[in-house]
DNA sequence: ATAATAACGAGA
DNA sequence: CTCGTTATTATC
């Protein structure tokens, strides 16, 4: 039932009349009377009986196309439990609206192959060239293209080389899976990306042979694109997170890349996160699973030391040969004396080493930070960021001269003393990225300067001598790799009121680093920032194995995920406590809380061990339902592991 | 939303 | 005890 009140969140019996006996196939759409009304509706499956009295029949077929394949259909109710939600919201995020025009031009296809668009060979257990090259950097890759191609669930989590070409070895892994006769679905994190994998996999595939799933291609050609994967037409789908339930035939691998990147986590009810989506995919259908990025996440680490997926990582000796030549230096630009001066903000070593590489007709990336992070607060001596003593989470200033309060239980931390230094004083960060980056341009007169950020994202850039100011995400891949990059402002980054800070900072550094020249002898990245701080180790090793197994680490011991699972219930302060006080929540259930969210509502946490995790969400289910069934006004939002927890 | 069903309370 | 009215609950 297309409701998406969570106490009607189960199938409902309906006899099928003799005249739509035909189309009434599980998985297509159909319209009941319900309640009086008519409503959409999903055939789940055909039943000879049905324990329920008296049945109502089917009204409609809207359209006899089975746009809900079983896989699918299993999946979403599988998804929907894990986050709380209701089967309707994700068959809402999993089924992309109906277009009546592609459907008609994608069905006549059957009737004549002959389309230009989808060549007759352009069918699934097709020829595919494999070839492991690419991988044999890595010593377990060259096996795991072997379990793809023989049909083996390998799960791996790969940790990119610098310099690596991910998209061309997505195309691989892609293509050995289409070699042993089975599909693939891989999510990026946005267009750009997409685009990259797009090339890679047409040079490798050849055209025809997988299509692409984005929100940002238009309703049509969406609808068109997944009415191809439903009909088996392509047994590749790549894509945005939209392309994360995309129905695959004998689907044998699901890939997310750089998982770390928050746009993989759906805005929409039940909020899931493409990396769970697809594991749980891989899990409930036997394919194999690949997580990859340059930055390892919390998340891809558990995966590895839980032996969920193996770590497919190059040796030591090959990350040295290939990583950059890295180095930290401390001149923060934020202590310089003279903030208006030019020289000031750009630290000598980054300042020289800019000027090296465009001597050497280089261009140069600059990663600065956007503006509009929240600023949080840190020990005024030692920079040690605030955290609260009683349950970790961030503190925050309220106003410039007020008490520091913890974003999180809300307690005021009057009497806060730095743990690291005993430091009384606290600072608020505040960044002047734009500003900084202006300035860059100034200081190097004749050199093309280009930029590339929210409003123009460029995806590569010449060769030659230049300047790129970008902010993170945004790099363009430069023509034979940047004789320097340049990693500013990392205070912005590494004092975020954010339980990701530093994982994040990481992430996107060496996603910038990636784009250097790679080896010692070229490229030079400079990271504007101390370096005996965990994630600037991190990165001038290239280890962020190591990284996310201390950041794991520590979320084991403060209680954050993904060490425990964690739900957030958000609304009016009487909406949510009125949830919690219905709900049965599991044993050793912890509720912190309340802080306050926007617009007067109210935040509260519930935490419990992984263990507990199906308990946990199915309790916030029900007690939802509860309060739908009773028509309570006042909305309650409900998120499973939300991305920001503060 | 709306119909059924349970719960309730006043008057016989 | 019965009827009429009102909360509750399920909705095939």
């Amino acid at each position: 039932m297309d409701v998406p009140l969570p106490h009607l969140d189960r199938p409902f019996d309906y006899l099928v009349p003799e005249a739509l006996d035909a189309e009434a196939q599980p998985g297509v759409r159909v319209k009941v009377r319900f309640a009086g009304q008519l409503v959409d509706g999903w055939l789940l499956e055909r039943a000879e009986s049905s324990a329920h009295p008296k049945l109502a029949y089917l009204e409609k077929v809207v359209s006899p196309v089975p746009v809900l394949s079983p896989e699918v259909a299993r999946l979403a109710r599988a998804v929907a439990d894990r986050y709380a939600g209701s089967l309707a919201d994700v068959l809402r995020l999993a089924v992309p609206p109906r277009h009546a025009r592609a459907e008609k031009a994608v069905t006549a296809d059957a009737d004549a192959p002959a389309d230009p668009d989808a060549p007759a060979d352009a069918r699934p257990g097709g020829r595919a060239e494999v070839d492991p090259r690419g991988w044999r950097d890595y010593p377990a890759g060259p096996a795991l293209l072997r379990a793809l191609t023989d049909g083996r669930p390998a799960r791996a989590v790969w940790s990119a080389l610098p310099g690596e070409d991910w998209a061309d070895r997505y195309a691989d892994a892609v293509a050995a899976t289409v070699a042993g006769g089975r599909g693939a679905v891989v999510v990026v994190a946005d267009a750009r990306d997409l685009d990259r994998l797009d090339a890679a996999l047409t040079a490798v595939l050849g055209a025809g042979r997988h299509v692409r799933l984005t929100a940002a291609d238009g309703p049509a050609r969406r609808y068109r694109a997944f009415l191809a994967a439903r009909r088996g037409d392509v047994a590749v789908v790549i894509g945005t997170r939209a392309a994360m339930f995309a129905p695959v035939e004998r689907l044998g691998l699901v890939a997310i890349w750089d998982d770390g990147d928050d746009l993989h986590a759906e805005p929409r009810a039940p909020y899931p996160h493409a990396r769970d989506v697809l594991l749980t995919r891989a899990q409930l259908g036997d394919a194999a699973a690949l997580v990859g990025g340059y930055a390892r996440s919390a998340e891809a680490q558990l995966l590895v030391e839980t032996s969920w997926a193996r770590e497919v990582v190059a040796d030591r000796a090959v990350v040295r040969a290939r990583t950059p030549a890295m180095a930290p230096t401390g001149d923060d630009p934020q202590l310089a004396r003279d903030p208006g001066a030019a020289s000031a903000r750009l630290p000598s070593l980054a300042w020289t080493s800019a000027r090296d590489a465009l001597r050497a007709d280089l261009p140069v990336l600059v990663q600065v930070p956007r503006r509009g992070y929240v600023p949080s607060v840190a020990c005024a001596d030692c920079r040690t960021p605030a955290r609260c003593p009683h349950c970790a989470g961030p503190l925050a200033l309220p106003s410039a001269q007020g008490t520091p309060a913890c974003r999180w239980c809300g307690r005021v931390a009057a009497a806060y003393a730095c743990p690291e230094c005993g430091g009384r004083r606290l600072r608020a960060s505040v960044t002047g990225a734009r500003r900084t980056a202006e300035e860059l341009g100034r200081a190097f007169p004749g050199v093309p300067v280009r930029t590339s950020g929210r409003e123009e994202v460029l995806a590569t850039v010449p060769g030659g001598a230049g300047l790129v100011i970008a902010t993170p995400g945004a790099e363009p891949v430069a023509d034979g790799g940047y004789g320097a990059v340049l990693l500013l402002d990392s205070w912005a980054l590494l004092t975020r009121a954010d339980l990701r800070a530093g994982e994040e900072a990481l992430r996107r550094w060496m996603a910038a680093a990636a784009l250097a020249r790679p080896g010692t002898a070229s490229g030079r990245v400079v990271v504007v920032a101390d370096g005996a701080l965990a994630p600037v180790q991190a990165l001038l090793r290239w280890d962020s194995a190591w990284f996310a197994a201390r950041e794991l680490a520590e979320r084991r011991e403060l209680g954050f995920p993904p060490a425990v699972r964690m739900a957030s219930v958000t609304g009016v302060a009487e909406a949510v406590s009125d949830l919690l006080d219905g709900a049965r929540l599991p044993d050793g259930a912890e509720v912190l809380g309340p802080v306050p969210a926007d617009e007067g509502r109210e935040r509260m946490l519930v935490r419990v061990p992984r263990s507990r995790a199906a308990a946990l969400a199915e309790a916030l289910h029900a007690a939802a339902g509860q309060r739908s069934a009773r028509k309570a006004a006042d909305p309650v939002r409900l998120q499973v592991d939300p991305l920001v927890l503060f």
